[in-house]
DNA sequence: AAAGTATTTCAAATTTATTTGAAATGATAA
DNA sequence: TTATCATTTCAAATAAATTTGAAATACTTT
């Protein structure tokens, strides 16, 4: 009989490392009131970076960082219209919420 | 009509700071790969420091920090039981895995 | 083509989180 | 009471995330 026979069944139940790392950069992007304020504007409707802009009064460039660690998640998507550039929360993202 | 009315309605369906600030600081208990692991092993079986230590591999300290995080949060709690000290996961803890 | 609007990128500065190793605490065993 | 085991705390070092402001991109309007 092995000495951490136990021990060794414990840790083959684990999860894959793989599967872990993707869980925490998802909650790593939820992590920050700024960014989950962002989702909830998202939640209710579509808009460009300029309104969003609006409503949270932050500066451009900070937005921008926020939105891109958001869609790099893929809780948020992006789609180009015109003049300017619409997110969107995703299912991903509708589920997190 | 104000010119920002639209913006206002939106604004005013925001959850509130507190509550986007709560959330936030769960995602980030779980924004670590570590805690992850430590959550996945209290999941099936309560149990103390030394036998996280064992099956996580890392230094007390380090280990300690990390649980220090996780009950903070709330996702685990401990309970001392003679000479050491159980921790189990939380319901709030099982209900964001 | 010039000017303006919307958005992103970049590097530097700042802030926050994590790791490290040593020391402290508190319980139990010798 | 000395030694040992289990765990936490602390401060310093390191690493990672965020903020800032200026510059770049790209598209539209004039």
């Amino acid at each position: 009989m092995e000495n951490k026979g136990g021990l060794d069944n414990i840790i083959d139940a684990l999860s894959a490392d793989s599967d872990i790392q993707k869980k925490a950069d998802i909650h790593s992007a939820l992590s920050d009131p700024l960014r989950l304020k962002i989702l909830d504007i998202l939640k209710n409707q579509s808009m460009c970076v300029c309104l969003i802009k609006e409503i949270t009064d932050i500066s451009d460039s900070k937005l921008s960082y926020h939105l891109s660690i958001l869609k790099n998640s893929g809780l948020i998507g992006s789609e180009k219209q015109g003049n300017w550039i619409i997110y969107f929360i995703t299912d991903t993202g509708r589920r997190y919420m």
